[in-house]
DNA sequence: TAGATTGTTAATCGATTAACAATC
DNA sequence: TAGATTGTTAATCGATTAACAATC
């Protein structure tokens, strides 16, 4: 099981961790392929197979727990640790994203917000507060920071991109709608709601 | 031209729009499936293959005019009307996203906020004013609304989704970590950046 | 002409699905 | 035993990619 998983099976064990984790927290104590099916959207036999490349995990007629399915995936997708990420905007989006639970139920902390307006600095977010974005160096090698969230607008966004370029992270998720340039090793994740809603919207109209 | 697209070509389009909006709006007149590539991690190969399917919009040597591909896109995807949503949920997210220019760059309007927090309603968020839940039956009816923004604490997203469902909606964006409990002829996108993340993670550590 | 890039073919690989025996 | 659900097979379909002629 040292091998590499593909892109594919790697989005879709991604999907059954979050609905577990849900379940696990409305109290469920078992789950059924075709209970993850309606939630993912994901066929029953793909998420069974899927699962069966690793172990048998289910018992037939009663379907998986909960709890042991998580670890398993969790284990499969090596995301049991707590990891650091820096966060760059201190606006709305950015205060939305560093107050949300969402994070910190998956093991993630975000260690840091920066912004490179004066008026941000200083302000404090939730736990936090707000740092100049000349300190993202230092904070990114004390924490171990790889993982870099964008929420500025469009026009600063690839001044945030550069900056975290620079401190050393990897990856990068971006919440503008700005195409940023990167080097080869660093991967981007832009979210673009609209554009979702538009592939949405395809399926619904047609 | 007539038959539905696959899910998969419906999603690779809707990246190209999201490239080429942004291609456009920095000045860049042609565009190569080389360039998309880079900036969608789309094979470029692939690129083509999709393109050429609805017709020969590139030139050879040359490439394809930024203008007149995301125009084919918008005919393809049927996405060149405008498109009222509705936002449940007037909190920092709530705010973040009404506010964001993502939607109009799209054809999509945030026609309106709504909250059950008597708090909140009344407050203004950009052009918008909070309007409470109960009139979203009306506002919907009358915007002619079927996609709704979630855009609330976990342990309220639910009432959220019943009072779009109750309205009409047949498309949910839900921004919070909830599993949500809808009609067949529903469709949910649940939007976690933390699973995301993790997926990330996986192969950057791998 | 030389260089660049599209459009298309052909081959391969992974995803998807139906069906059903195994078994709880 | 009866009902439910997993694990697995087999068949099909779409995605992916390399290669390259066509052509701007």
């Amino acid at each position: 099981m040292t091998e590499r998983l593909t892109v594919g099976v790697a989005a879709r064990l991604s999907r059954y961790l979050q609905v577990l984790t849900q379940a696990r927290k409305m109290g469920k104590e078992r789950i059924s392929s075709q209970e993850i099916s309606e939630y993912t959207n994901i066929n029953a036999t793909q998420i069974r197979r899927d699962l069966s490349a690793f172990g048998r995990f289910g018992k037939r007629g009663v379907g998986y727990r909960t709890d042991g399915l998580l670890d398993e995936i969790r284990q499969i997708l090596r995301t049991q640790g707590q990891h650091n990420i820096a966060l760059i905007g201190g606006g709305r989006l950015g205060s939305a994203i560093a107050s949300s639970p969402i994070f910190a139920e998956h093991g993630i902390h975000v260690a840091a917000v920066l912004d490179n307006d004066p008026d941000k600095v200083g302000q404090r977010i939730g736990d936090l507060t707000v740092s100049p974005i000349e300190e993202l160096v230092e904070i990114a090698r004390e924490r171990n920071i790889i993982v870099g969230v964008i929420a500025v607008p469009a026009d600063s966004a690839q001044d945030a991109a550069d900056a975290l370029i620079n401190a050393g992270a990897k990856i990068i998720f971006n919440y503008s709608e700005a195409l940023l340039d990167v080097p080869a090793d660093v991967t981007v994740h832009t979210s673009n709601p609209a554009v979702d809603l538009l592939y949405a919207l395809y399926f619904h109209l047609a």
